[in-house]
DNA sequence: ATATATTTTTAGACAAGACTAAAAATATTA
DNA sequence: TAATATTTTTAGTCTTGTCTAAAAATATAT
């Protein structure tokens, strides 16, 4: 059995782990979770104790494949609460992160499953990010930058890199949802702004918005 | 704000103090958390500080106004969550109680508000017990239990005063549940045994189930 | 009322998890 | 390669919540 504090550090290390080629670096655990590098390093030698991760002084730290899967049971539940929060209970996909981040430590392999049935088995959560399987493995989508498509080029939305709430709200207001077609109709060199069209509408994008959209291109 | 332990000494304060005239004692408090009294001594200290307890040493303990609120907000959810999973994610009446008492410290305000909606603002939870509102007021419905039926009454099934799963799959087993009507056939002397009818069929039960089955008398 | 039993509190210790400051290792730059 | 900068680890401290053992207060029985 795990501790809470020891399941936010594997989860940590797990997302880093997804882009990070070598080792996950105690700074960018620390910087992750808002602690000390210190702090990361006494909580390294816990988790290599208990065999969820393997760790050699000053190298870095990755994880082992039985604490892979404690990890991805955590971002399982953590994306399965967000779509109960969103389809049952009316949260809007600004609201939902917090809550979950503490109902992904409720213990029950029961409630998981059950949760899973009663949502119709979902693959992805409300900001387009996968849903890990029980065996927490999760199968990607290609998915491109909205930035990264050229001019005239089409694609559908479906997820956002940056899922904070003032992202979020302003996605919103643009009426910006997964699921809509984008069309890039100009790219400005001089600010790397796009104009895009959506909805039959027209609308301008700025660099820093189409760096953090997803798209499919289609 | 209140840590998970905290939480968890109120509520059994809470629980307590309804069948107490008096201040909770020590031992109590430690017999319900299956701690030791000492420890119990070092929280009711800051409890006090945080004035949710009136404490005076050797004199047991009580909940002020702010206290009981706070206990009735955690019993709030604790109900409201067994409601969910029995009616929502078929978990059966004794599965819910270990999960409720994880998911009772989950904070969120509009969780809980929702919660109820979706569930159809729910007056009691799957043992019968009645759900505080908002404020933390319950209103209690006048029960009995069946071992202080006379012969010849009836009553209907609203509750359990032992709400171990072991107690729970035995009604189970036995057909019996809330909702159901009870008619005492006979009541023996030599045992405190009954006879009762229910389903239309007779059944023998001992004193010790009539002991922990409430039953609103009709 | 005094002796005995029970309950409650205090004193002191420990583990988990975090922090600061300083030392050690590694990386970068000249 | 030597000097400097950065990262990581260690050493020592703190808080929370728990425990055991012993002291103090209260309750019960003779
Ligand atoms: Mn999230
Ligand atoms: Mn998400
Ligand atoms: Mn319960
Ligand atoms: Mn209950």
């Amino acid at each position: 059995m795990f501790t809470l504090s020891e399941e936010n550090y594997l989860k940590a290390i797990y997302h880093l782990e997804l882009d990070t080629v070598k080792g996950v670096s105690t700074n960018a655990i620390a910087k992750k979770l808002e602690t000390k590098a210190s702090s990361v390093s006494d909580m390294i030698k816990k988790l290599s104790e208990k065999d969820v991760v393997v760790y050699k002084k000053y190298k870095g730290v990755t994880l082992t494949v039985f604490g892979k899967k404690i990890a991805a049971s955590i971002v399982r539940k953590h994306r399965l609460w967000e779509v109960f929060l969103v389809e049952k209970l009316n949260f809007s996909w600004d609201e939902v992160h917090d809550v979950a981040e503490q109902l992904e430590h409720i213990k029950s392999p029961k409630l998981v499953n059950q949760l899973d049935i009663f949502l119709g088995f979902p693959s992805h959560d409300p900001h387009g990010d996968p849903i890990p399987d029980k065996d927490g493995d999760l199968k990607t989508i290609e998915k491109s930058l909205l930035s990264t498509l050229e001019k005239n080029e089409t694609g559908v939305c479906v997820g956002v890199n940056d899922s904070s709430s003032e992202f979020l709200k302003f996605l919103d207001k643009k009426e910006i949802t997964l699921g809509k077609q984008i069309r890039v109709l100009e790219k400005e060199d001089f600010d790397d702004s796009l104009s895009i069209q959506i909805d039959g509408k027209k609308l301008s994008i700025s660099n820093k918005i189409a760096n953090n959209l997803y798209v499919q291109k289609s």
